[in-house]
DNA sequence: ACGTTAATAT
DNA sequence: TATATTAACG
């Protein structure tokens, strides 16, 4: 294609599965002078398009809508991904609703069949109007655009286009004259590739960053030492650039700490740690051997792993993308009210790792090599919770490294689980973790199940209403007193739970609250829940204890909660970037599998236990025979699931869950709770 | 050419 | 909104 006579020999792929169909669109385009491909499958027409990314083959996609294998709209959605290139849809359908979808998928145009040729004249300004170079891109939003290319064929408009674009854009004209094809080709069909910035590179980044000092440290010089060929400088500047305004952040105040829920799967890499020194290891390991790995594993002690767990479980890939889904059942019972709360004199924490007797602490804070190079002032945020200092590479004035930290009281963390539990559920809801606020977090009433009943057809969840603002409460106050501390004990948390936490004091189990309902314990009375102990299960372990957290019958109540399926997988696939420590997480690497913690909706249907079917329906006059049902479980899994008891030595609340899969992982990796390498939520 | 910042895009 | 890319400037 010569730039001169543009739009003649515009180089356009006709993407249709009718042959005849495609062989009109053919004979119009090469009518209008372009230079027409055609093919008639979609997946054939990207493969196309990939292998051509580089040359720029093609100006113009024009795709059908209804083809088999890859419908437009995918091949569309694909193409919006990897390149870009101007894509019109085409279809017989004139419905709004379908037009609008292609445009809202990114199409730049939609035309109905019959295509009458006029139409087809005009599309070159697509092309013209894609180039990045263009400046009117900037100029006009696309709300218009949208609307106005839904009638396209508009000569007039487009010479002006035309028009405009060779008066403008002085300065890139003048230094490429005779360029200005390819540079034009260039931008119409590659797409700069997006760096991310996954938790190693970044801290690759760090690392970097650190051994040349901040002050010195310039993009140049950073690559050079990170040494990473698939970065150009231009993107170590840009992440220098966002980290320049983090670290100001922070040093202002800004940003309190960095908290896996606060910064998402790309938080800066930080790390939780769950002992704070060897006394209280070895006094505690007297009680529970099991604590003992945590002596001989400090790769643990400082595991990425753990911390990769919150995070990821914040990705909204992880849970919030899902929403109509089948169900299981989350009951929670009155214990489980006491979800990572302490209770007053007990000296305990729900958390998974019980140092009872002990002096304690709890993951809850950011371990070292959170930040780096940060400055004097920031590292006073940080000056209560918190022994050592988090920071490395620390300025001169400022405490010495240590790797672990100490709370001072055994009661200050008991945010992270509380608040994982509420976002689990409301995730579960289809609710994106991000979008749920830490107050909200088991509204009893706002948004309620986004499933419609029609497709439950499996337990639903009851959570004592009284309850819910208990845990918003907490959710809140254990955020706030993350780090709070150390205090008098006037003012600590400690002190100040009975009071605001009335209900803490409370045993396990007892009837408590303004109602009766903690006292009364049926299987779920709705139609909906008529299969109260069903769980699906999965022949995994952990799946297995999941159903432990989940698999309780709550007290009756007034309202339901239902929740999406939660499958902890196996190992067989992850996707993953590492976040953890890379210096504490690599070491340690043996190459072994990594387990998968994700989850999978889709095999959520075809796993379920007696009476359903492969699509996961259930027998519609829906009797199952509990006792028939806990039998499979029992025979498949050894494993009772389903009744109303503590099940499979997982004593039923998420913490205990995250311990024992923990414990698990030490003795299926040789003692090392959590190898190298990665593991995330999927899909 | 490089570093930086601001604007812009995704 | 967050984060990446690109323009622009010293």
């Amino acid at each position: 294609m010569e730039a001169s006579k543009f739009p003649v020999g515009m180089r356009v792929l006709a993407v249709d599965d009718d042959r005849v169909s495609l062989k009109i669109l053919e004979k119009q385009l090469k009518h209008c002078n372009y230079n027409v491909t055609t093919v008639t499958d979609a997946k054939r027409a990207l493969d196309m398009l990939r292998e051509m990314k580089n040359g720029g083959q093609f100006d113009l996609v024009i795709s059908d809508v209804v083809m088999p294998n890859m419908d437009g709209f995918k091949l569309l959605e694909l193409i919006g991904l990897e390149m870009d290139i101007p894509v019109i849809m085409l279809s017989a359908n004139d419905e709004t609703e379908t037009v609008m979808k292609g445009i809202n998928h990114g199409a730049c145009d939609y035309m109905v069949k019959p295509v009458r040729l006029e139409q087809l004249r005009g599309i070159w300004t697509h092309v013209v109007r894609n180039s990045k170079t263009d400046p009117r891109n900037r100029m006009s939003g696309g709300n218009d655009d949208a609307g106005q290319k839904l009638q396209s064929g508009d000569g007039d408009n487009h010479e002006k286009d035309g028009a405009k674009q060779t008066s403008k854009s002085s300065k890139k004209k003048k230094k490429n004259v005779d360029g200005a094809e390819k540079e034009k080709e260039n931008t119409s069909t590659q797409k700069k590739q997006r760096v991310q910035w996954p938790g190693d590179l970044h801290r690759k980044f760090v690392k970097a960053v650190n051994q040349i000092g901040m002050d010195r440290a310039v993009p140049k010089k950073i690559l050079e030492v990170m040494n990473v060929d698939s970065l150009t400088r231009e993107n170590i500047a840009s992440h220098l650039q966002k980290y320049r305004i983090y670290l100001r952040k922070v040093s202002e105040g800004k940003i309190k700490y960095p908290s896996p829920f606060a910064d998402g799967p790309k938080a800066w890499g930080c790390d939780w740690m769950p002992v704070n020194s060897d006394t209280d290891v070895a006094e505690s390991s007297k009680h529970h051997p099991e604590l003992a790995t945590y002596q001989s594993a400090p790769s643990f002690v400082a595991s990425p792993s753990l911390s990769n767990l919150f995070a990821r479980m914040n990705s909204p890939s992880a849970f919030g993308a899902h929403t109509f889904l089948p169900t299981q059942s989350v009951q929670l019972m009155s214990s489980q009210r006491n979800f990572g709360i302490p209770r007053e004199n007990t000296g305990q924490v729900g958390h998974g790792v019980n140092l009872s007797g002990a002096s304690q602490s709890f993951p809850s804070g950011p371990c070292r090599s959170s930040f780096a190079n940060i400055s004097n002032g920031a590292s006073k945020l940080f000056s209560h919770g918190i022994s050592g200092s988090s920071f490395a590479n620390i300025s001169s004035d400022s405490p010495p490294l240590a790797s672990r930290m100490r709370f001072p009281s055994p009661h200050s963390c008991s945010s992270y689980a509380s608040i994982l539990r509420g976002k689990i559920l409301g995730a579960s809801r289809g609710i994106p973790f991000e979008d749920i606020a830490d107050d909200e977090m088991l509204a009893p009433s706002g948004h309620l199940p986004l499933q419609s009943p029609e497709l439950v057809n499996l337990p639903s969840v009851q959570i004592q209403s009284s309850s819910a603002g208990l845990f918003n409460q907490i959710a809140r106050e254990g955020e706030a007193h993350q780090f709070s501390g150390p205090s008098n004990s006037n003012n600590s948390w400690k002190a100040a739970v009975p009071s605001r936490f009335p209900d803490l004091s409370h045993s396990i189990g007892i009837s408590e609250g303004p109602s009766q309902g903690n006292t009364i314990k049926i299987n779920q009375p709705s139609r909906l829940a008529a299969f109260s102990g069903q769980i699906p299960t999965f022949g995994n372990v952990y799946q297995n204890q999941i159903t432990g957290i989940t698999g309780k019958t709550a007290p009756a109540l007034s309202f339901n909660e239902q929740v999406a399926p939660f499958n902890i997988g196996s190992n067989t696939h992850y996707t993953a970037m590492p976040i953890g420590n890379s210096d504490l997480g690599s070491s340690s690497s043996t190459g072994a599998a990594l387990p998968n913690f994700q989850i999978d909706n889709s095999v959520m249907p075809t796993q379920m236990l007696n009476g359903g079917d492969a699509s996961g329906n259930l027998p519609e006059d829906g009797t199952i025979n509990q006792q028939a049902v806990d039998d499979e479980v029992i025979n498949s899994n050894e494993v009772p699931v389903g009744k109303s008891e503590v099940q499979n030595g997982a004593s039923g609340d998420l913490d205990e869950f995250f311990a024992d899969w923990v414990n698990e992982q030490d003795s299926v990796n040789n003692g090392d709770a959590f190898i190298g390498g990665d593991w995330d939520f999927g899909p």
